[in-house]
DNA sequence: AAATTTAACAACCGCTTACGA
DNA sequence: ATCGTAAGCGGTTGTTAAATT
């Protein structure tokens, strides 16, 4: 019943790590590496069962963690990236180097209280989020509208910056995990970040959108660098639909251009009723237009509504939904549009 | 002395593999 | 061989004891 199976060890040592111990593990990972933590305690010497030794080299004693203090910077992120994506710390944390997911959400649970108690007194028409306690990972569209508000407020930062004004993120979620909530709960999504990294080790590639006008081309490439966003939506029902391979490869380095995106969408099962090609077009001449008018690069948000059963009989039929472009301010860091 | 922060475990989850009917 | 499922494992998140301030 109530027995371990990780731990096969006599007698099993809990609580504390002490700094012996501490170093045998560390002599032990640095010199073998790790592979198989259920057999650390053993070649290591140590009266601990392998989960034990993970959680403590992880959290604590690999060399490249990160200590101190959170930065404004890294605060605004978490803070972002938790608006995002809730309470799932390891994800948040792989956007922070060198941050564990121990500690974000030991700051974000310790942050929030604070928050909470200065917010009821001196912000009283700003509130926190208001989290569905069925789905706890779930935070209402509104809520992150006025958290988002409420930092842009409480920093007193122009309106012309962003959350990331410094670090210039870039963005792809994917809201696919509406799967997760019913299909009329329309307030309640979760996008996932597929991936983010600075817009400053972006190629030109990236931008290269107007193939057939080298002109604005040019213009386009001059431009300083910015956040940007790509969102997918995919509504519930779609047990069958997988992320396109793109994404899910993805490619860490490289940001998928729009039109890949799209086709790799349609590859999938089902898409054949749509006119790509012409909405291609379309969005290639408004994006030309808007460059133009602009003087600017453009952030996109692209939205994705899948409807079943309405023509190709069982067949699951993308449409596209909604695509907007705007300034990196209109769009970053939270896809509001998508509401 | 109380409140806050940290560091650990418990509980859970998804994936893979081993096992067995 | 094949399917179902149990076991094992790495990984993630909720919770809380202990340390710290």
């Amino acid at each position: 019943m109530g027995h371990h199976s990780c731990c096969n060890q006599q007698k099993v040592k809990r609580g504390l790590w002490s700094p012996e111990e501490d170093e045998k593990l560390i002599r032990y990972i640095t010199t073998h590496g790790y592979g198989c933590w259920s057999e650390v305690p053993e070649k290591a010497g140590l009266q601990r069962c392998g989960k034990s030794c993970r959680l403590r080299w992880i959290n604590y004693l690999r060399p490249d963690i990160r200590r101190g203090r959170f930065t404004p910077e890294e605060e605004k992120l978490i803070i972002s990236l938790h608006g995002v994506v809730g309470n799932r710390w390891a994800h948040i944390a792989s956007h922070l180097p060198g941050r564990t997911d121990n500690e974000i959400k030991n700051y974000w649970n310790s942050w929030i209280k604070k928050k909470i108690r200065k917010s009821s007194s001196s912000a009283p028409n700003l509130s926190t989020p208001t989290i569905d306690h069925h789905h706890p990972q779930l935070i209402n569209y509104s809520s992150i509208n006025q958290l988002d508000n409420y930092f842009t407020n409480q920093e007193n930062v122009t309106t012309k910056e962003t959350l990331f004004s410094s670090t210039c993120p870039l963005f792809m979620f994917d809201t696919s995990s509406l799967h997760e909530t019913t299909a009329t709960d329309t307030n309640v999504i979760r996008p996932e970040v597929l991936f983010h990294h600075d817009s400053v080790s972006l190629s030109s590639d990236t931008w290269n959108l107007n193939h057939h006008d080298h002109h604005q081309h040019h213009q386009v490439q001059t431009l300083p660098p910015h956040p940007a966003a790509i969102a997918f939506t995919t509504i519930h029902d779609t047990s069958n639909y997988n992320l396109p391979p793109l994404i899910e490869n993805n490619v860490e380095n490289s940001m998928v251009p729009i039109d890949q995106v799209q086709s790799c969408n349609m590859d999938e099962e089902g898409g054949e009723l749509l006119t790509l090609e012409s909405l291609q077009l379309q969005r290639q001449e408004e994006l030309n237009e808007w460059v133009e008018t602009q003087q600017q690069c453009p952030s996109f948000i692209f939205s994705w509504e899948s409807v079943e059963g309405q023509i190709g009989g069982e067949e699951q039929v993308l449409v596209p939904n909604s695509s907007h472009m705007g300034t990196p301010n209109s769009l970053s860091p939270f896809p509001s549009s998508l509401l």
